[in-house]
DNA sequence: TTAGGGTTAG
């Protein structure tokens, strides 16, 4: 093609900036300048949207002089376009300076401004912008509903809901999605999928924000049946979809199978590469227990952002793998990555859970001076817990009184578990009132602090503290642990005779408790709350939940088959002691995750190396 | 000419 007009150059342009090859489109701006070809508005708007999408905020500017230069009309593309350059690379003067002087401020252009704000985090703006456009009889159209649903800090979806039905925008697909996310940040999940249901025609993205929906609340099974669901309509899953649903199955209720299987559908699916989705499985496989394949996730990882670092980094934390989580955290360094706070979260809580205090006062020191970081809530709650563990309790309430924050409840609860384990009767006493007066509805400030006295003895102030639990009807959770055994999920509760099996787990716990005795086992009846007699306590620790789950799982499974077992409370210290020596009694690995963190327990020793 | 979904901590 010799001769070739304006008009064939712009199509060219327009047309591979439609199909995302920005680098094809400026090939061809670049060769029509050389070719003396007209430009056009056409032509400079095609362009200018090319610097929208690749952010070439000089590249923009030169074209906006050029277009004042050479006398070419503002025309609603090129100004829009101009827009919404200036909105993405944070120049939000320069943009509502070209607004300011549109003739016709209709709706696109509204719409894009009010884009723009939310993009900069002026949600004021944007909200007053939308306001002002429907007194002045502008008409929001469905990209300026599905934009303004963003601004979920100050839009109410309750409220735009209203105004969204009467105009049956709520059927389309863009409309409908952001209006079920922002129910879905609310909490409110059945809302949302009351939403999603009215959506005519679902496409990918409603498809995956409602399973992300289900995932953010951690329910598994409402995410699995939209996965099932949006298969049998053919619809074909894609890489956000994929990172959702794994989320989902990282969920403590998740069967640990459940995630391998997204795993594998992935890998058929070719997506399995994707950041957003190795990053997921990760996370999943390091929450369910599986840090091995976390880790080989992460190895085979062809690129990796921040999250897959951190969530590398917290896997390790969470396992008690300090060491790795160091080495990780190095490797992050030579590679010359950006941290950032989350990052530092979890190297110092893997230094926590391996007792390693200075080593995590100098991370929190080092993410100050080094990276500028400036340390949240939840830096100083993980110091603190740093130095609680360590028994360090004067320390800690040194960061306490010298932080620029008010002690939060969670600081509260973690000083005064430090105290009930490292017998700080004084200190307890104050943070259990802190805490209680926090949170007057939450059991686990009165469970604490009750268990704090009994370890002590003092039975009368126990006595008080459980009178006043029951004047407020505070109720403590139940105790309870789980195992899955072949894709089947077993619990217990303390004391449990509800299983078919039961007779069989007791007489197997009363032969263990023989061989445990042999073996040199004294059980420490501190952990036991209830004001009896020692052998009763005996009795009440040897049927605690967990106990119950792993002898269930030693008659349930072949010899030699390490056990998984899941608790939602903390492991208490005398059943610590006796599944490290159920390990070595019994040769099997052992893995439980209690609400903290992971125990692997092998051959007499458990990896947080009794510090926990 | 304007748009909606995901992944990391505690």
């Amino acid at each position: 093609m010799e001769d070739r007009d304006s008009v064939t150059w712009n199509s060219m342009v327009a047309g591979y900036v439609a199909n995302g090859l920005d680098m094809e489109s400026f090939k061809v701006f670049h060769h029509m300048g050389l070719d003396g070809a007209k430009l056009t508005q056409s032509t400079y708007a095609s362009v200018i949207k090319l610097c929208a999408n690749t952010k070439e905020l000089g590249f923009a500017k030169q074209i906006h002089c050029q277009v004042l230069k050479n006398g070419i009309g503002f025309d609603h593309n090129i100004s829009t376009g101009l827009m919404g350059t200036y909105s993405k690379c944070n120049e939000m003067d320069n943009a509502s300076k070209i607004f300011s002087m549109m003739h016709d401020k209709n709706v696109v252009p509204c719409t894009a401004m009010i884009a723009g704000y939310l993009q900069n985090g002026k949600m004021d703006q944007a909200v007053n912008l939308f306001t002002q456009m429907n007194k002045e009889g502008v008409r929001p159209n469905n990209f300026t509903y599905s934009i303004i649903l963003t601004a979920n800090s100050i839009v109410s979806p309750f409220q735009v809901h209203a105004q969204i039905i009467k105009t049956n925008y709520d059927r389309y697909s863009s409309v409908g999605t952001a209006l079920l996310d922002a129910f879905v940040k609310l909490g409110n999940v059945n809302e949302a999928a009351k939403v999603f249901e009215l959506i005519d025609e679902k496409d990918i993205v409603a498809w995956s924000a409602m399973l992300a929906g289900y995932a953010h609340v951690g329910d598994t099974e409402g995410a699995v049946r939209i996965f099932r669901w949006l298969a049998a309509e053919g619809v074909k899953p894609n890489e956000f979809t994929f990172s959702s649903v794994i989320n989902a199955s990282a969920a403590s209720a998740a069967a640990v199978e459940q995630g391998k299987q997204f795993h594998a559908f992935s890998i058929k699916s070719r997506l399995n590469n994707a950041l957003c989705v190795s990053s997921a499985l990760v996370t999943m496989y390091a929450r369910k227990g599986n840090i091995e394949s976390a880790n080989e996730v992460f190895k085979r990882q062809g690129e990796r952002d921040l999250v897959s670092w951190n969530s590398m980094i917290s896997g390790y934390a969470q396992h008690g793998h300090g060491k790795k989580a160091h080495e990780v955290f190095r490797e992050m360094q030579r590679n010359n990555m950006e941290m950032d706070g989350i990052t530092f979260i979890g190297v110092i809580t893997a230094c926590t859970h391996t007792g390693l205090v200075d080593e995590g006062q100098q991370y929190f020191d080092i993410m100050v001076k080094d990276h500028h970081i400036n340390p949240t809530m939840e830096h100083y709650s993980c110091l603190i817990d740093l130095y609680s563990r360590a028994g360090m309790l004067e320390k800690a309430m040194d960061i306490i009184n010298m932080m620029p924050f008010a002690a939060s409840a969670t600081m509260w609860r973690t000083i005064l578990a430090a105290c009930r384990v490292h017998r700080n009767l004084d200190l307890g006493k104050q943070a259990g009132e802190k805490l209680i007066s926090l949170q007057p509805q939450d059991s686990a400030a009165y469970v604490l602090l009750s268990n704090m006295y009994a370890a002590a003895g003092h039975w009368q102030e126990r006595a008080e503290v459980r009178k006043l639990m029951d004047e407020r009807n505070v109720k403590k959770e139940a105790g309870y642990s789980w195992i899955e055994v072949k894709n089947k999920t077993y619990s217990f509760l303390a004391g449990d005779r509800s299983h078919p099996l039961s007779v069989r787990i007791y007489s197997k716990l009363e032969d263990l408790s023989t061989r445990l005795r042999d073996a040199g086992y004294q059980p420490d009846t501190n952990h036991v709350l209830q004001d009896v007699d020692d052998e009763h306590k005996e009795a009440i620790l040897s049927q605690h939940s967990e106990r119950l789950a792993i002898a269930f799982g030693l008659l349930a499974t072949p010899a030699g088959v390490p056990l998984q077992i899941f608790k939602n409370l903390r492991v208490c210290g005398d059943c610590h002691t006796v599944i490290k020596l159920i390990s070595t009694i019994e040769k099997r690995d052992i893995v439980v995750r209690d609400t903290n963190r992971f125990h692997h327990f092998k051959e007499g020793s458990c990896s947080c190396g009794d510090y926990w």
